[in-house]
Formats: structure tokens, sequence, C-alpha cells
RNA sequence: GUGGGCGUAGCUCAGUUGGUUAGAGCGCCAGGUUGUGGCCCUGGAGGUCGGGGGUUCAAGUCCCCUCGCUCACCCCA
């Protein structure tokens, strides 16, 4: 079982991940600004959590019956011999930071984390991805699903995606969804033989999950099975109503389903998911949450509601993509410096623009102008700053434009910072 | 964990029934212009043909193994 990586492999990304290189990680860098901005306005704040936590932290968060801990979670003992866990999922380890430090309720954060699952890489699926969400523990109130559910959709739509859905559903909580699934599992068991394998064998210990099932034969059997909306105790069923009412009366369209189970099993009441219509490959869900009402118990805290999200960034890039919603175009140079007379002009020009907050590179190795000057053209810069014996004598700099048809002019050497930053305001007003 | 497809230059690919020193476009470097980018022209660098073994006078090409990539299932963002 246990491979060793030959010299080869070993020099190359491990299996699933990726290297970002500019400047497609500018666009990861946008989506994600565009994410902090928002939930910041809505009174969130960021939480950094560890990479790795003791096992337990997931096995007892998220649920041992679950492929995403039974048999996808990097594992590891440590040299002190600890168990540790690379993180595969973002809720279980927020909440555990909210134990150990018990802020003051409400407590509404958020989060950016690269996570870590031993998956089979395919389309849109990778072993490390990254996940934008949010956490807001300590309120039941339906509204603030509301909220967690707005901010999601609003940040799809403010990143310009069209093409998108949203599914909503409940599970119930601990009053109601033991009566519900004694009522499925009689259902079920009369159908048995009509599962599919794998469900056959899961309906001892997940038998919800049969409902989620892709394959005809789970589909057919479960057409007229219980829907756990129709069972609702009085207080779940008050709650998802009023989180109905929240969304429609923020305007944002859900389909109703009772068959949306989500993979974790801390989830009570609202459980959501957004798809995308325009990622054409077998993954398209671009995140989802829910509610989870008694996780923190579970981590050793007192009873304490909770709801949240998470989204992934590469799924929501790869949208972005599919529906040519986010500018591709990073922030170009203000300035390249071209330096014929030694490099000295070079040196102090770039340092004194970049101290001016303009952006500014050079060439290095004393190359040939003509060299410099394809350097200057494909960085992007709006100008050239070309130095050579001539202008070290008169003490200027040609100011040459390279993305417009204008002519170059000298301007005198201390005038130069203050002549582009000038230029860089005209352009802003323009 | 299961199944399908694919591995030739940094990238996208060609390579004819096995037959000389393995090619193109783009990109990169240099020159054409002894002070000027883009367009054009010329030249150059860059390849253990994923790796190992086998068949053969001869293997990028055929066979076996292996590694990797990729798509799908399971599951998940």
């Amino acid at each position: 079982m246990a491979q060793s990586t030959d010299d080869q492999q070993a020099l190359r990304a491990p299996t699933g991940t990726h290297d970002i290189l500019w400047p497609d990680s500018w666009r990861f860098e946008a989506v994600a600004d565009r994410f902090r901005a928002l939930v910041e306005s809505a009174g969130y704040g960021l939480v950094q959590s560890p990479v790795f936590e003791y096992t337990a932290v997931f096995r007892k968060g998220i649920g041992e019956d679950n492929d995403v801990v039974g048999r996808e979670m990097y594992e590891f003992v440590d040299r002190d011999g600890k168990m540790l866990a690379l993180r595969p999922e973002g809720t279980a380890s927020v909440v555990r930071a909210y134990v150990q430090h018990r802020p003051p309720l409400p407590w509404k954060a958020w989060y950016l984390a690269p996570l870590l699952r031993h998956e089979r890489p395919q389309a849109a699926r990778y072993r490390q991805h990254h996940q934008v969400g949010i956490e807001a523990l300590g309120v039941a109130d339906a509204d603030l699903d509301v909220e967690v559910i707005w901010l999601a959709n609003t940040f799809f739509s403010t990143l310009g995606l069209r093409d998108y859905s949203l599914r909503l559903g409940s599970m119930g909580d601990a009053a109601c969804r033991p009566d519900y699934i004694a009522l499925l599992l009689t259902y079920l068991d009369a159908r048995r033989d009509e599962l599919c394998p794998d469900h056959q064998a899961r309906l001892a210990t997940n038998p919800m999950r049969v409902l989620d099932c892709k394959r005809p034969e789970c589909r057919a059997a479960t057409e007229g099975v219980p829907r756990l909306f129709d069972h609702l105790c009085k207080p779940c069923r008050a709650h998802f109503a009023r989180v109905q009412e929240g969304i429609g009366a923020l305007g944002i369209a859900a389909t109703l389903d009772h068959r949306l189970v989500r993979g974790f099993d801390y989830y009570t009441r609202t459980t959501f998911e957004f798809a995308s219509g325009a990622i054409d490959a077998a993954q398209n869900a671009l995140g989802g949450g829910g509610r989870y009402d008694g996780l923190v118990e579970i981590l050793g805290g007192d009873p304490t509601p909770g709801v949240g999200f998470g989204i992934g960034v590469e799924r929501v890039l790869i949208a972005c993509e599919a529906e040519s919603a986010l500018p591709t175009a990073p922030p170009a140079l203000d300035a390249f410096v071209v330096d014929v007379a030694g490099g000295d002009a070079a040196r102090d020009l770039t340092a004194a623009l970049r101290l001016a907050g303009l952006r500014a590179d050079r060439a290095f190795d004393a190359r040939s102008m003509k060299a410099q000057m394809k350097l200057a053209d494909r960085s992007g810069a709006a100008v050239a700053l070309i130095v050579g014996p001539k202008e070290i004598a008169q003490g200027t700099v040609l100011v040459r434009p390279l993305r417009a048809e204008a002519t170059q002019r000298a301007v005198a050497r201390e005038n130069v910072v203050a002549t582009l930053l000038a230029a860089r305001v005209g352009e802003a007003d323009a």
C-alpha cells in the first residue's frame, strides 16, 4: 500500500493540487476581496484557525459515518504522538475556536481557508481547494438564516453570476427528525430490495441519504416517500416558513427540495445549496450551508445555535470564467524604467516611484535598449521612463507613452514622480 | 475505492505500413536599427518522445509493467 514517491513525481505538485500562477492568482484574490468586503459590511469578522486540528475535532463535529471523515481525511501522528488531521471542512474548526475562546454572542465570523481531502480528483474537484464562508453563533432567529442566505446570494450576484440556482430544505430538529426517520425507515424497509446496493447498506446508519441518491433505482423506490416537510414539529415548521418568507421578501428565488440532505451530520432545520448552471462538469455546486444548532454542544460548549455556509472559491472562479463575469486584467504598472546608462537611474527611480505609491518595474542585467523596451511593453506599463547618457547629462528622463499614440517628452529628473502622479489622477478623473 | 481516455520542446500539437542527426506554430533569446516596444524578416537556445523492461538489424511508432494527467462513479465546494 505504502508507495514511495520517485524522484520525478516528487518534483511536481501532488495529485489533485494545482499551483495558481499570475495572473490567475489575481482573479482568486479578486474573488476573495469581494467576499471580504461583502461580509464585513454585515458585521462579520475574520477568523483564522489552523490548517490542522486534533483529529477528534472533525470526527466528533462532522460525524464518523461520512466519507469526508471516514476515508478522505489526511490524518497523521506528529512527533509528539498526537493524532492530527488536515482540515477537510470549515465549520468544525471555527466552532472549535468559538468553544475554546468563548467570544461574546452573537459571534459572526468569516473565513478563507484551504481545505484538504484525499479524494479522486476530477473536473472542478481537487484535493486542496479553498472555501470562503461565514459562521454565526448564538442566534436561533430564522431571520439570521435569511441574512446568511442573502449574503451568499449577493456574493454571487455582485460577482456578475447569473446562471445559478438555490435549493432550500429543512432537516427538522431533535424533536421531530427521529419521528420522521422512523417513518422513513418503515417506508424504505418495505422497498429495501429496490434500492441501490450502497443505500441498502446505509439504511441502518444514515437512511436520509437515500433521498439524495442519484441512481434511478433509488429514485424510483423513493417516489412516494414521506416528506420531512410534512412532518416537521411546530417550531421547525414556523422557522422554515419564516425563512421562506424572508428570502422571498428579499427577492431571492429558491426551489424547495425535500430531498436536499447535505453531507454533514451536524445540520438542523435550514439547509441550502447553490449550484451553477454554467459549469460544464459533473461537480457544479458552488456552495451550501445551513443551521447547526447542536454542533457547539457536540464540540464541548454550552448549547448554542449556529448557522453558516461554505463556498468553493475554485468553483466560483470556474463559473465566473464560464459566464465571463470577472474582469481578467490585473492592475498594470504605471511605469517601466529603461536605463541604458549603467543602472543607477533605474535603481533610484524605481525606489522613488514605489515610495510615492506608483507601480514601477525595471530591467536588470544591463540588457540592450531594445530588450528593455520589449520588457517595458510586455509589462503592460503605461509609460517607459528612458534614461541614457544624454538624459544623465541633462538631468532629465524621457517619458514615453506605451499604450497610446503620443509623443515622448523629456521631464526634469526631479519632476518625474509628480508628473506621473498627476497623470494618474487625470486618468482616474476621466 | 471503481471504471474510461490520454502522455512528443515552456504552451498547443504534427510525426504516414517500425527506417538516417525527432518537427511546426506560439512563447523565449539575439540580430536586422552603435538611443526606442508593438508589425515584419533572419538566426539561436530548448526534447532522457513520462519511466522501466521486451520484440527487432532498427522503436516516438509494436507488446508488457509502472508512474502521471484527465474525465466519470462514490462522495463533495
